[in-house]
RNA sequence: GGCGGCAUAGCUAAGUGGUAAGGCAACGGUCUGCAAAACCGUUAUUCCCCGGUUCAAAUCCGGGUGCCGCCUCCA
């Protein structure tokens, strides 16, 4: 299969270094706050290369660390008088109820940066004695014009960035992008002992030394965010490398970000949604269509729009799976070439929206069926339910029973509206009399009372159902 | 200033050398008492512009234009 490797700027085939094994590492939160809409697509969009990758029988270590200690949590901590370990408890708790939420599966591992403090102040110990670091006052830095490669995963070169630089630098340091692997505690903050000072570990050095102690000294794929590369990502590699004198990942893969009115969601910009606000408004599926429905790498502009069409996109799916579960009842068939579209849409750098149309394409086929003659392509249509089934379970999509899900979703609606089931129930009655005298002026009065109320009636076998506009 | 990405119908979005997927919307048809849903058909001689390579380009190369991101914590 191909990926997309930002050190390569191209896709390449990928195959695991070590045969039918997969190791994978991706940045996860920092976490003083809630998630927003953004950890919410990385999140979604590592869970679903996850899910294809196992897919391919490959046995995947799946690794994705929690930020539990640092500058913005400390200030959390300080700002609202508790403990900064808390601060990290309570949001590392959040952060699994939104994702659990959200369907995505947890990591074959989620380690802590405190969790691995022995392995971090080793790592900057070799760096030390290396030459690739220096200490200042308590503090470890990073030499970055000892590590050659260094820039080459963000393309860019030192020389070209120093015109830019916009922050104040610290003088203590011998280059302005020299960066912290170890910083001295003030009185107050977390600290651990090390040959340096009390202290603790700079955000970069964490993920190497979790990586490399979870996964080896090289691995598969490291994931994140795009506005990880640079510093992030970059600095990873420089100190990893440096340590080893080998590759530290083979590929890279980021994500593009959620956008807001064209415009980077970001916790600094103020214009982010929070993963707890948008599940109260819309099913978790739809959130996943919603991101899922672009390529991962392209920006994806959040909108109350894109959103509806997502959400309608949903339905559109499990209204067919529903009629087949009603036509044919339980039963598996053969899956004809849906899934090996669907996964020759995957195999090409997680290619989710191409893989959406195979599985629409899939549902029009099966309607199509339905339309014709339920009975006589009942094998079909099992055939093509397992296949939709097969492609939801890639993109953690179409789990629920259809019938639930359209229950739950009047039921959340109804809520919503401030409407009464029971009474649609009996407007619905009393049309279905009206229309068997042949009374059509009160039926569609009957049913254009609904509508303004937002309740769209469907005649269908004989039976009305109701769903909302 | 440096680096990177993107530009495909009314909207959205795949396609990266072989003659434009899919979703939404619109219009016509089938079905229906009428609708809705579903299905069928129509809707991009053309993929931001200008050159070039090629038998062949939305796809490759060169030059523009516009938008976005990174260069500072950020998924």
């Amino acid at each position: 299969m191909l990926i997309y490797n930002t050190l390569a700027r191209k896709k390449e085939e990928f195959v695991p270094a070590v045969p039918g094994k997969v190791r994978m590492y991706v940045c996860g939160p920092t976490v003083y706050d809630a998630a927003h809409m953004g950890h919410a697509r990385s999140a979604v969009v590592f869970d679903v290369v996850f899910r294809h990758l196992m897919s391919k029988g490959w046995d995947v270590l799946y690794v994705r660390n929690f930020t539990d200690v640092d500058d913005k949590i400390i200030r959390r901590a300080q700002e609202t008088g508790v403990e900064s370990r808390e601060v990290a408890e309570r949001y590392i708790r959040e952060f699994h109820e939104d994702m659990d939420a959200l369907g995505v599966l947890r990591p074959s591992r989620e380690p802590r940066a405190t969790e691995h403090i022995q392995e971090i102040i080793q790592l900057v110990q070799s760096l030390l004695e290396k030459g690739s670091a220096y200490v200042v006052d308590g503090d470890v830095y990073f030499r970055v014009r000892a590590f050659s490669g260094y820039g080459k995963l963000s393309g860019r070169k030192l020389e070209d960035m120093e015109a830019g630089a916009r922050v104040e630098v610290d003088k203590r340091k011998e280059d302005p992008f020299d960066f912290a692997l170890w910083k001295a505690s003030k009185p107050g903050e977390p600290n651990w002992e090390s040959p340096w000072s009390p202290g603790r570990p700079g955000w970069h050095i964490e993920c190497s030394a979790m990586g490399h102690s979870h996964l080896g000294v090289t691995f598969d794929i490291h994931g994140g965010g795009q506005d990880l590369i640079f510093p992030h990502h970059e600095n990873e590699i420089a100190q990893s490398e440096a340590a080893f004198g080998k590759t530290f990942v083979r590929f890279w893969v980021h994500n593009g970000f959620v956008n807001i009115d064209q415009e980077k969601m970001s916790k600094s910009l103020g214009n982010f949604r929070t993963i707890r606000d948008v599940l109260s408004e819309h099913h978790p599926e739809t959130i996943r269509m919603f991101l899922l429905s672009k390529h991962y790498r392209s920006p994806v502009d959040f909108t109350p729009e894109a959103m509806a069409e997502a959400g309608g996109a949903l339905e559109r799916i499990y209204a067919c799976l529903k009629r087949i579960q009603e036509a044919v009842g339980p039963g598996d068939g053969d899956g004809d070439d849906w899934p090996a579209r669907f996964v020759q849409a995957m195999d090409d750098d997680f290619n989710t929206a191409g893989a959406l149309g195979i599985t629409f394409e899939a549902v029009r086929q099966a309607n199509r069926l339905l339309d014709e003659d339920p009975k006589k392509h009942a094998a079909e249509l099992s055939g093509i339910r397992a296949a939709v089934a097969g492609m939801g379970k890639t993109l953690g999509l179409f789990g629920e029973d259809p019938e639930a899900f359209f229950q739950a979703a009047s039921q959340k609606a109804v809520q919503d509206k401030g409407l009464d089931p029971e009474e649609i129930e009996m407007q619905i009655e009393l049309r279905n009399q009206a229309r068997k005298n042949r009374d059509f002026a009160l039926a569609d009065t009957i049913r254009d009372q609904l509508a303004q109320k937002g309740v769209i009636l469907q005649d269908a076998q004989g039976k009305t159902t109701w769903k909302l506009a």
